[in-house]
DNA sequence: GTTAGTACTATCCTAAAGGTTAGCGCTAAC
DNA sequence: GTTAGCGCTAACCTTTAGGATAGTACTAAC
């Protein structure tokens, strides 16, 4: 919301780039749709890190889920690839869900991601701190 | 969907995990509240390879995109410090939009999520050839 | 004075995502 | 026979995101 007024700004298009940010637009919209959305990713840091869980251990560990959308989204990830489910037909039916391999080439997004939204959640504190610290 | 009948799973729920799934979560989650949706990553993406960009510009980069939306986005991706807003008072008007050294931040986020979902690409691509190819 | 361009914005509407509640089929314990 | 736990699922409802269309304020050109 600053006005300036020197150069109308050389229109800088970069003809170059339009066809690489034509393929990071496609890239980043092909991982939305697998992997977007609320919980997804949520889910499976969850079981790469906690290991392989039952379903109401689930819900527990991804706090706010309800059975019905971790139901669904379990099944998507299934779909996917991402996860398998294992049933152990004894008394009472034991179902557990583990990461598969192919899991594992979302390491570096959750890592970046997580360690992202960590350094990003530090620095909202400090402008917070900032704000109220100084008077001017 | 694949039924067993081995061991009933050590219910591996791991304490000492606990508090780094919620960390993580709690991370996933910052990180969405502020780059999550359709397009805010897809902004950011095309302002950092197409360099400082006008509004009707933006629209035709980020493909699909209506006004209404652009606008609301950009306006919450200033508030943010993703983005820095130029008006320079000529005639007409003219506007730009660049990224600000916080967006750099992100770097690594979207390479990754690029990189991603490239490979995915890829990936189901050969799923799909193996599909067709083979008769068994 | 009409048209065109720039940068939006208001209104209305649809569709998708997600939440709430209740309940099923099974078995084992009280 | 009632209760409780497991792993869901159906029905219904709310919320939110996003899309379509039209219009505003300004100015300059025709």
């Amino acid at each position: 919301m600053i006005e300036q007024n020197e150069k109308p700004a050389p229109t800088c298009s970069g003809k170059h780039t339009k066809e690489e940010c034509a393929k990071g637009l496609q890239a980043l919209e092909d991982t939305f749709y697998v992997i977007g959305g609320k919980w997804k990713l949520k889910i499976i840091n969850a079981l790469r890190i906690g290991g392989s869980s039952r379903f109401n251990q689930l819900q527990q560990t991804v706090t706010g889920i309800s059975a019905r959308i971790l139901s669904k989204e379990l099944k998507e990830l299934e779909l996917n690839g991402f996860i398998k489910r294992n049933v152990y037909t004894e008394t009472p039916v034991v179902v557990t869900y583990e990461i598969t391999p192919y899991s594992n080439t979302l390491g570096p997004v959750l890592s970046t991601l997580i360690e992202w939204g960590t350094t990003h959640r530090n620095k909202i504190k400090n402008d917070y701190k900032e704000l109220t610290t100084s008077k001017d």
